[in-house]
Order: structure tokens, then sequence, then C-alpha cells
DNA sequence: AGCACGCCGACT
DNA sequence: GTCGGCGTGCTC
């Protein structure tokens, strides 16, 4: 018998399937993992296939050393998602395999937890009368059977316990322990559901694609339970993403009060302990209902009845590093080989996926109505242009400040967006126009006040803050675009007695930085929460009555085909905070450009409106959805290598486009936007293609690139963002 | 990826 | 003379 392997290496030259002969004694299934010898070295590999014949040199062909486990770790739908991934992806085949487990798994860092256990051995003699402390612990140990020993030392001493099982009268035993991540334990409320969001439960109930299109508040989480509950009623398991940001405490002890030890949570806060015995609930099938980030998608559940997929928008579902892969494709091949219920639900959908809506691919559900039935919160939209004009340089508008002032006089809560992190965006001399930049990256370095340092966003690199121009000497240094930081002092300034918190990526890196935050937030009346992304999603306090927007535009303007969309999409989330309870909230949002068409349609939450203006431009300018964007992407840290191989890739495509004349709308070679990341230079080719032939032609530019060249290669098809 | 093999510079 | 630099090529 011969077995084919993958070996677990992420190399290019290693990217095929190997051959190994299965020694007689031994039995192997499908999806297990095995030691190799692999050269001069033993190595880990997949049994990807086996076979009778052998389809290599058999005199070169070696034995499989050993097995890792006795069970397969790679269950049968994942390997057809392997290949089925590595066909439409071009992604090597181990790292696609490496996606499918816990990567504690691979580096055996993590050990099982095992503890000392004590119990009564069978046929033990009763201690003497005279022996009260021996005879407690032998009634304990009826009463309760096995018990850990960390436990019977808090009740017995040490030393009773260890002479009793000398003497035999207790014996010894080993148990394992899941690490079972924490989450605060709060008292499941099933709310009886609305019409609407019983019309929408009802709905969803064939194996097919939904869009779920509800307004921010119109308690589309319940739904998801609704739907999961009925999915776990007949048996079946359920899978649900969210974006990272928004897997809050609440959101996540909500589902362990409502499923229990049914749910198993997968999020980037785990240990690697924790993950690991999570993953092996849901491996064995103890645990019925995932919840949790991108990765999740690729859980090995088994008999899935429902995925959902919560902001379905959300750019985080794409995988913005290698293996680059979108959750969209891989639930629904999942949810095609399960046979089972997939959901898209957003306040917000992409272009893309309402799109999909529109032509009848998924099926549309709306809710467009709040739970509570209030209103959305009013946006007011201030012309920062005219603010100038009337002689206000500052950063908060005047009608900002009005309202911030009522909140504090009201005891109630506000909320600043701007989403960018840091004092400033850069530090530049006026005298001479120095820019402080990154050594290794081509960017330019983000003022920290709070730490006093200029820092890459990018690397992570640190450098002393600028005082003087280090190249003209002058004193004289101007702050580039406002941060968080900028935005939490000004309002300082301003209302020096108010607690004013600020969330951002600097605040949050500790552990539970999240949740004391916002538990500060939740219960400090007047306040003020200054932060990026991560205060749009899913929090739910109900004295928040004022969101302030500082930049609108700052997303408006990155010249990629989605900004606008995006720009839609963070106004509707980040308005959605706002009067979540008993009044109607506020929204101030300042904008230089106060006539752009995606302010219109956001003032008045008119996704259908914004949608069909989109749709259009699209359409006429040739863009996704009706065209495909495929970007390959060079790297390497000698430049004249990359901008060599670059060029070499960039012919033979340029012949695929002779090929294909009228399939290519655009095609062009080019440094990429930052050319220079931790030290390698990067250098891209852009094309966009209709979409009639499109998977022909993207396949002949996968193959277009040497197999030989050095740097490395990324290919990325309708990416998010250009860097 | 990582290890062996192989062909050129500076050192006891 | 040799030790060791890392370019190239191979691994079932």
């Amino acid at each position: 018998m011969f077995a084919k392997i993958i070996i677990d290496q992420d190399a290019k030259a290693l990217d095929k399937v190997f051959e190994y002969r299965v020694p007689d004694e031994m039995s192997v299934q499908v999806g297990e993992r095995v030691m190799v010898p692999f050269g001069s070295r033993n190595l880990q590999g997949f049994i990807v296939g086996l076979s009778e014949v052998c389809e290599y040199d058999e005199s070169k062909v070696k034995e499989i050393s050993s097995k890792i486990e006795d069970f397969a770790v790679i269950k049968k739908e994942m390997l057809e998602l392997m290949f089925y991934m590595a066909d439409k992806l071009h992604l090597k085949l181990a790292s696609i395999l490496r996606l499918f487990l816990p990567s504690e798994m691979r580096t055996d860092k993590v050990k099982e937890l095992i503890v000392k256990t004590v119990t009564l051995a069978p046929n033990f003699q009763m201690p003497s009368q005279r022996a009260k402390k021996q005879l407690e612990v032998v009634e304990f140990l009826k009463e309760n059977g096995e018990k850990k020993l960390s436990e019977m030392s808090e009740k017995f001493s040490y030393s009773t316990i260890s002479a009793m099982v000398k003497s035999g009268i207790l014996v010894t035993g080993e148990e394992q322990i899941l690490r079972a991540p924490a989450f605060d334990k709060i008292k499941s409320e099933k709310r009886k559901l609305t019409p609407l969001q019983q019309r929408a439960v009802d709905t969803i109930c064939e194996n097919k694609t939904y869009l779920l299109h509800g307004v921010t508040g119109s308690g589309k989480t319940e739904v998801y339970m609704n739907l999961i509950e009925r999915v776990l009623s007949r048996g079946k398991t359920a899978l649900m993403l969210v974006p990272e940001i928004s897997l809050t405490p609440q959101v996540l002890a909500n589902f362990k009060a409502r499923f229990g030890e049914d749910v198993a949570l997968i999020h980037s806060g785990l240990s690697a302990g924790e993950r690991f015995d999570e993953w092996k609930r849901i491996f064995f099938g103890q645990a019925k209902v995932v919840v949790g980030a991108r990765s999740a998608i690729f859980t090995p559940l088994e008999n899935l009845g429902i995925i959902i997929i919560d902001e379905e928008h959300e750019q985080s579902y794409v995988s913005e590093s290698n293996p680059r892969y979108d959750t969209h494709m891989i639930a629904e091949f999942r949810r095609k080989y399960n046979d089972c219920t997939l959901v898209f639900g957003s306040a917000t959908p992409s272009i893309e996926s309402y799109a999909k809506a529109m032509d009848g691919e998924y099926t549309l559900v709306e809710m467009p109505v709040r739970v509570n039935g209030m209103e959305m919160p009013k946006i007011v939209v201030v012309d920062m242009l005219m603010e100038m004009r009337q002689g206000n340089n500052q950063i908060f508008s005047i009608p900002l400040i009005y309202e911030l002032k009522d909140i504090i006089a009201e005891k109630k809560q506000a909320m600043i967006f701007i989403n960018r992190r840091g004092f400033s965006s850069f530090q530049r001399c006026r005298q001479c126009g120095y820019v402080a930049k990154c050594s290794d990256c081509d960017v330019s370095l983000v003022y920290h006040r709070f730490e006093n340092r200029l820092k890459c966003h990018y690397c992570g690199k640190r450098y002393k803050a600028l005082d003087v121009c280090p190249s003209c000497g002058s004193r004289d240094i101007k702050q580039g675009a406002v941060g968080t930081e900028r935005v939490v002092e000004e309002l300082h300034k301003l209302f020096p007695d108010v607690r004013i918190l600020r969330m951002d990526n600097d605040t949050t890196s500790k552990k539970n930085g999240h949740r004391e935050i916002l538990n500060e937030f939740r219960n400090t009346k007047p306040a003020i929460l200054v932060g990026t992304q991560m205060i749009a999603k899913g929090h739910d306090f109900e004295d928040v009555l004022l969101v302030g927007i500082i930049d609108a535009d700052q997303s408006l303007y990155q010249s990629d085909y989605r900004s606008i969309e995006r720009t839609f999409q963070l106004i509707t989330q980040v308005s959605g905070r706002a009067g979540r309870s008993s009044k109607q909230g506020k929204v101030i949002l300042q904008t230089y450009s106060p006539k752009h068409y995606v302010y219109r349609y956001a003032v008045n939450y008119d996704y259908k409106g914004f949608f069909k203006k989109e749709i259009n431009l699209r359409k006429v300018t040739n863009f996704p959805p009706y065209a495909r964007i495929i970007r390959v992407l060079f790297s390497h840290e000698d430049e004249k290598i990359v901008a060599q191989e670059c060029k070499v890739c960039y012919n033979k495509i340029k012949e695929i486009q002779n090929a294909y004349k009228d399939e290519f709308v655009y095609l062009d070679v080019m440094k990429a936007p930052l050319n220079k990341i931790k030290n390698k230079f990067r250098y891209q080719i852009m094309m966009r293609v209709k979409l009639a032939k499109a998977d022909e032609i993207e396949k002949k530019v996968f193959e277009s690139v040497d197999e030989k060249c050095k740097s490395s290669v990324f290919f990325e098809i309708n990416p998010n963002n250009l860097s």
C-alpha cells in the first residue's frame, strides 16, 4: 500500500504530493498525520490519498515512520475543501491544511492539562475508629467519588491524604481537563420575537443562501439564536461568525447563557491551551455551536445545519495575508457540502452581496425597523469648510461642542469616532518640509503623545519624537491629521471635569483591555468615549445619545473602488450606537465635502437608494461585481530583483492580454503604493478583466509566475486595500 | 523550509 | 594548506 502525503512545510518547492510506502503492520486512513523520512530529516505529513500502485520511482520511495494520532485529524469535508481552495485560490496545500488545525497542534507546545485525582481503592480497609480525619475523607469520597487532589487538600490536610494513599485506602488517578475560555455569567433572557423577527425566522428555513438585511437595532442576534435553536432541535450543529472586534464579552456571554456547554468559542483572546481544547470539543462533537471570528469557518463541525455570518460586509472576513481567502466563498462551499442553510446578515450589506440578492442568487430577507420602534438617530452634516470660514479652526465644530455640552449637563454619554490612532498622522518641519519616515517602510511615522514616540504602524518600529527638525534644525514642527489621542487631549481642554475614555489598538492590547474600558464607560455618567472602528460595533449603551464623527471623509478618498461603500457602512454602523433605548439619538457628522452623495443617502438611512447609485457606477466604470480585479504583488529585499521579476511576469501577462484582447479592461505594472514594508520592496501588476472569461484568465495569470522566482508573490482578487 | 554539496576568500 | 562564506538544488 502506498500513501500520498503532503509535507507540512510552507515552501513553494514542497507544494506537491509525495508518495510513501505504508508498512505492512501499520493501518492508516486518509486524513491522518504521520511522520515521514524526508531527505535527511523526519517531518510531519498529512495522508491525502491511498493507493495500491506507486506512481513514483518505486526504488526511491521510503516508508512512513510512525503515526502521530490514531484518528484522521483532517476530515473528508476539509480534504475536499483543501483541493477546492488550492484550485480556486492558488494556495500551497500545506498552508491550507494549517488553517484547519489549531497551530498548537503542530508545534506540540501545548500539553493536555492533566490533574491528579484520588478515589477510594476498590475493597479498601476502613481506617481505625481513632483516625477521625481519615474517616471523614472516606465519607466524603463515598459521596463524591473521584476528586481532584487540589480540591481534597483544600478540605483535608495533605498529610492525611498521603498517609491514606500509602496505606492503600486511596488510589491516585489522572484526569484530563479541558481548559475553557472565560466569559461573563449572565442570565439568559429569551425575548419574545417581534412579528418581523418571527417572519425572518420562518422564512429562513431552506437549504440555500439568505441575505438578512436588518437595520441596526432590528434584533438580528435574536433571530440568529432562534435559527440555531431550531437547528439544534433537529440534531444538527451551527456555526456563527462575527467580526473579531464585535466578539465582545456581552456577545460571548449571551451565547453561553443561551446554549451553555453546547457552545465553543474561538477568538484571538484565547490562550493557546484554551484554543486547543475548544477545538477538541468541536472535533469530537461535544460542542454543537461554534461562535468565532473568521478562522472559525474552518472548524471541524460535522452535520452542519446552519452557517451564519454576521456583519457580512466587514472587511475582516477577507484574510489580507497569506493564505488569502474570503470567508463568503468558504461558507458557500461548506453550505453545499453539508446541504445546509447559509445566512449573511448586515445592516449595510456589501454591494456584491446585495447584487447577488437582486439577481436571485441569495434570498433577501428584510427587517426594516428597530425592535424598540425607535427612530434611527438624526444625522446632522456639518460643513467644516464653512466652520473654518467662520473662524473655527478647531477639531470640533460649533454644533458638536454645543451638543456635547448638552449631553454633559444631562449626565448622559457620547461617543466620538475617529478612525486613526495616535496623536497625529505625521510630523513635518514647517521650514524645510522634512517628514519623519520609517527606515524600514515607505510610510510616515505616527506621533504618539502618550509615549512621546513616533511609531511605524506597519512594522511597529519606534523612534524619538521630533522637537527639532533633524534636517534644518528648526523647531517649527507641524502635526498631521488628528488621531484619537489628540481628540482626547482637546476634549480635556474643553471639558476638564468630564471622564473621557479612549479605546483603540493602543489601549486594548493587554488582555481584557476592552472589557475594562467598556465597563468603566458603562458606569460613568456623564462620559465621552473616543475610539476607532472598534467602537462602531455591537455595543449597547442606553445612555449614549450623541455620536460625533470627526473626519467622515477619511475613508472616502482612499482611491479604491470600495471606499464610498465603506464610508456609507461606517456612518450607518457608528450612528447605530446612538439612541438605543428610550430617546432618539443624534449624530454630528463633520466633513469637508458635505455635497458628496454618500452623505445624502447616509443621512436618510437610504441603503437601497445608495445601492442603486453605487451599483450603477460600478457598471458604467467596469468595476466589481461587473468585472474582476486581479493584483499580483511581488516583494523582496533587493529592489532590482523584484522589479526585474515583476517585469518578466508582466510581459507574460501581456501575452495573455493579447490572446484575450476584448476581455481586459485594464493592465499595468508599477511600484506598489507602499513601495517598501519591513525592508522589503514591493512591485505589483494590476489588471481588470470582464467576468465572462475571468476564471480562465485568472488561472493563466496564476501560471504566469515563474516557479523559481525569488520574490514572494501574493495574488489578490478584488483587493480591499491597495497598500 | 532546511540540509548537503560545491566552489572561492582570509586565516592558523 | 584548511576553515567557512552562502549560492544552487533536491527532498517521495
